[in-house]
DNA sequence: CTAATTGCAAAAGCTTTGCAGCGCA
DNA sequence: TGCGCTGCAAAGCTTTTGCAATTAG
């Protein structure tokens, strides 16, 4: 028995076929954050019959159980990743579309400091650095 | 002659009644943060009429010539701001959706030597913490 | 006068929802 | 068996676009 069925009966949701499709999609697939529309092919990909309605809701579930972690980044639709635990934050290649993960310790703390300064207690936050690659020349 | 019409031409953009109204909207609103529908609803309300997708049009290039910056904050509408050519970060109240600005010079540099550490230079950036007033209990 | 701009309505994307049928526990 | 879950299609939202009429320079 696949490990993630454990995670799914943790929160609450029954073992059902798409459920465990898409766990096993971002568990495997080699680009950590995909879209609705990303699962959604994959799905079909793999032979699998699953609306996309039913990718949508499956993938807000899964965040709300905190299995996967939903962004925004600039604009368009939202993009997934499972959620490992490790807090991390984003850099998005704008020519290339790469995303890159990367924590910094600093930063985390900063940001603490600066919200506290303020009166508030950070609940969230959100941290995209659009970037190219560097120029050599 | 008011003087929000000189960065109109040198945007090289015709002033037009439309651009006129909304540069003052932004301008004169107390909230700092406006929506495509909150410009258009205090167009009417101003008497002014004014299509939504004359705003939306306006408001891009708006952006474009850099007199105003889009945000898109957790999920739903963009918001738009007035470019004071003073960069800063946002904090959102969760509870209030108030919207308090802040910089950090050390977060700043420190996300430039983390991009460059990878490889990249920084094109732009992100940054928003959502908050909730502090508990003094 | 001429090209830029606007308004309206329609279309486009992404995401959500209603509902009848299907499937897990 | 029963309630949750799924698929499909339709609806919802924000934002964009086509087009004829209007307007600034």
């Amino acid at each position: 028995m696949p490990n993630g069925n454990l995670e799914l009966k943790k929160a609450g949701l029954k073992v059902t076929l798409p459920r465990v499709k898409i766990l096993e999609i971002l568990e495997s697939s080699d680009t950590r954050h995909l879209s609705a529309e990303d699962v959604y092919k994959a799905l079909l990909d793999a032979g699998d019959d699953v609306g996309l309605a039913t990718v949508y809701r499956v993938l807000t579930q899964f965040e709300s159980a905190g299995l996967v972690l939903r962004h925004n980044f600039e604009g368009a639709h939202a993009v997934f990743e499972l959620n490992d635990d490790e807090h991390h934050d984003h850099m998005v290649c704008t020519e290339t579309g790469d995303v890159i993960e990367f924590f910094d310790d600093f930063i985390e703390s900063r940001q603490k400091e600066v919200a506290s300064k303020h009166g508030y207690d950070i609940v969230g936050h959100s941290l995209v650095l659009y970037v190219k690659p560097k120029q050599s020349s």
